[in-house]
Order: C-alpha cells, then structure tokens, then sequence
DNA sequence: TGACCGGCAGTGGTCGGACCACTTCGATGG
DNA sequence: CCATCGAAGTGGTCCGACCACTGCCGGTCA
C-alpha cells in the first residue's frame, strides 16, 4: 500500500506469479531441499507459503508435472517423483507424435546416431539374461504374422538393447522415440511393402553382433537398420 | 439426470477433464485441424466448447505451453507455436539441470553420440559463412580470460556446428544438453584445473576437420572432446 | 484375538464468478 | 495524415464453494 516509491519490494516482481512458482520448486528441488519421493506441502498451504492463490499454484504444479518432476495423486499429496530419466523425457513423446515430413528424417537421423552407440556399449556390457531376452523377442517376431504382435516385439527388441546399454538417459530418448503413434505412422507404410523379411535379417545381423560382442559389427548393424527405414521415408517425404 | 443407467453417457469418462482437454487439444493439433501460428478461441470460449470450467480449461493450456506447443500472448489470445523443435524441446534443458552424479556421465554419453554426429555432418554440408563463423567465435574464445566470454563463445561455437549440420531437431536436444545452469555446473570444476589450453587444441582441431570437409576426421575430433569433459566428470563422480 | 468394514477427516479435482493487467484497434483531434 | 487516447477484448490472478478420492481410525463381528 505504501513503501519507498523507488526502489522496489523485496519480492523481485518478475515475469508471471505462476512462472514464479514454478521457478521457486524447481529451484528447491535442484538444491535439493525437496527429496525424490517425498511429499510436499497440501495446495493449500504451498500457495500460503510462496504468497499466492491456489488456482496459480495449481498451474504451477501443473506445468512442474507435465515436466516429469511432481505427481499428484488424488486424494493422497503432491510427491516429487524419483527424478529417473524416464519421468524427466515423458514429454519427449510429444515432439514424435506432432512431427510432419522433414522433421519425422531429422529424428530418425537423431535416433541412428542413439541406437547405434547403444548397441555398441550393449555389445560390451550386456548380461546373458539379456541377451537371452533379446532373442526371446527375436524369435517372437519371426514366429508370427500379427502386425500388432511383430511391432510389440519389435520395439520390446530394442527395448532391451537400450537397457542394456547401461545408460538409462539414452534408453529413455530412444523410448520416446519410438512412441506408440510415432512407429505406427511410420512403418505402416514401411513394413507393408514387404520389408519384413528385411527387417528380420537387419535384427538378426544386430544380434549376431551382440552375442559375439563386437561392438563394431553392432553399431554398424544398428545404424544400417535405422538407415534403411530412414532411406524409405525420405524418398516419402520427397526430401 | 436420467439416461438409462448401464452404459454410460456418450462423454467417454476416462481420466480427468483437464487431461481429457489436453489430449482433445493435442489431437487437433496431430490432425491439422489447427495450423502453426493460428490463434485458438478464447479461454472462455474454449472451455465452454470442451464442456469444462476455465480454470481446468487454464491447466490445460499451461499444460500445452510447458510442452511447447502452444504460447499464450497476455492481452491478446492464445496460439499455437510454430512446432519447431526448439520449441517442443525446451524441456529438455529441465533434465540437464536436475540432473546429478551418475546421470550427468550418461548426459555426456548422449552428447559424445550427438555431437560427434553433427560434427560429421556438418563437415559435409557446412557453408563458407558458418564456418567463418565459427573461426570468429574460435578467434574470440582464444582471445579473452574472462571465463564468462569464453563460456558463451564456447556454447556458440558448438551450437554453430549443430546448426551447420542441417538437422534442428538434432541442434536443439544439444542446445537443451548445453543449458546454461548445466554448462556451468559441470565446466565450472573443470576449466578450473586449467583445462583450457586442451579446450583450445581440441576446438582447434574440429574446426581443422571442418575446413578440411573431413567428416570422419570431424567425428573423431569432437568425441574426443566431449569423451575429455567425459572422463574427467566420471572421476568426480566416482563411477 | 484377529480381520473386516464403516465412517470421517484430509487432499487433490472441478466449478463459477469477480476483478486486474495488458494488448489491440478504432475513434478522435491536432 | 499522423499521433493520441480510450474502450473493448483477452489472458492472469484471486476467492470460495463443492465434489471425488485416499487413508486411517475405531467399532464390530466371527
């Protein structure tokens, strides 16, 4: 109602209160005041505490759980989430489901580069029961005609190599990349033209890499794999 | 307050409003029955046509602005963003910041992949122009001590090369590995140990690769420099 | 004694309305 | 013709109420 004209309050007025909010908990969270798992403050009090009104605040969770750093849980609190990479990168879907022509080459361009050095660190490290998964998918595949079953597998087969790779961050990348609506867009087309056969022989190559662990011979059967379904969508595209 | 009482109404009941109006939204979007850049009705409008309160309604839009798919313009309406990937992947700098110890080593992991890659394609598709821009930004960082300028420079340099690979989407996941908090976090150690000279070798010698339009010899020169910063980070790490 | 279950308090989810801050654009006056 | 001002429109914020769900505590019954 009053203070020095000049100067300015404390509360250093910038941008949206919201945005404010928002900034304030990610900043709390990344000096570690707010523990992964733990539960925060009831709406309520938060929007007391940081001066603002609930509905604001509750923007503001919003958007900090849109980000994959809280979670709500109705009827129970507002919790931090464990922070993994794969509650981080959830959003990353998004980019793959709204993508159109050019863009669809640039994240298959992005994801050759991923899924080959995934599958070189896997030829290294991978353990025998997953190795033994990886074929177990294999086998899956070529054992059916289903398209739904084949795509399952499919992504379940390169599911595991991510992990394998021991780099978590990287798998959860490839896993948005990989996104329900992204794949079947793409390789309906694609594996209607018969490329089945193709992409067995490609999947093989890569596990015949792995089982022998050459991390070489894997990255180059990775990356020739991803090249393939990246050649046919960029005559697609027109590109 | 009637309808027969089996069934269920027409409104399919799954989840909450909110998510319900993000996903309706998003769908318009995927279907292009909303173009980049055109502007959406009202809040009020909106949340009346989506049968939802403009509180919800609100949540939602913030929902999709975090995600980077739409932009609401104070006093004047709401829009949807232009969909390049920096847009959508602006998120991505969240991970890079709230990221500690063990996972920071697989960020770099990530970026050796990427940045080695762009690297390789921008030796082959680099312009006269961008590469004497990043002779400028090379002649600058070697020009000052002030490790704030040679900061700056150094992520314009980078950013300059991801951009000459031709790929956006690429440019912008390194653009979000580069964040300012992050870059500063993990360089601040490291160029302390005076680690600037082999920066400035290694600088040197991707731009040699580059100039020399060797893909090959570009691709080497930049893991090596990320797989430095690598290193010495898993030591600090203790992995 | 133990398991079951009923109700109750607490919390996030939704709603409606009011007012504020900003942008936009047309009317006004020079 | 141009600059200025003002009103309408729109997002931003706040308030208060109620709904839906979870979790827990105490009572009940086998």
């Amino acid at each position: 109602m009053n203070e020095s004209p000049p100067g300015g309050p404390p509360p250093a007025p910038k941008g949206t209160v919201t945005q404010r909010a928002i900034e304030r908990i990610k900043a709390m969270i990344g000096e570690g005041l707010l523990e992964p798992g733990q539960r925060l403050p009831t709406e309520r009090d938060l929007a007391a505490q940081l001066g603002l009104s609930r509905s604001s605040m509750r923007e503001a969770v919003r958007a900090l759980t849109v980000m994959g750093v809280l979670e709500a849980r109705h009827g129970s609190g507002i919790y931090v989430t464990q922070l993994q990479a794969g509650d981080l990168l959830e959003t990353f879907g998004v980019v793959a489901d709204l993508s159109r022509g050019p863009r669809l080459v640039e994240l298959l361009e992005v994801r050759r580069a991923l899924e080959s050095t995934a599958a070189a660190l896997a030829a290294a490290r991978i353990t025998p029961e997953q190795l033994k998964a990886v074929e177990g998918h294999l086998a899956a595949m070529n054992a059916t005609d289903d398209p739904e079953e084949i795509l399952a597998h499919d992504l379940a087969f390169h599911r595991e190599i991510a992990i394998a790779a021991g780099n978590e961050t990287m798998a959860a990348i490839l896993e948005g990349l990989s996104s329900r609506t992204f794949r079947t867009r793409v390789w309906r087309g694609y594996q209607e033209e018969g490329a089945y056969a193709r992409t067995r022989r490609e999947h093989a190559a890569i596990h015949r890499a792995l089982a022998a662990r050459d991390p070489e011979a894997a990255r180059a059967a990775a990356a020739a794999h991803v090249a393939e379904v990246e050649q046919w969508l960029r005559a697609q595209v027109g590109t």
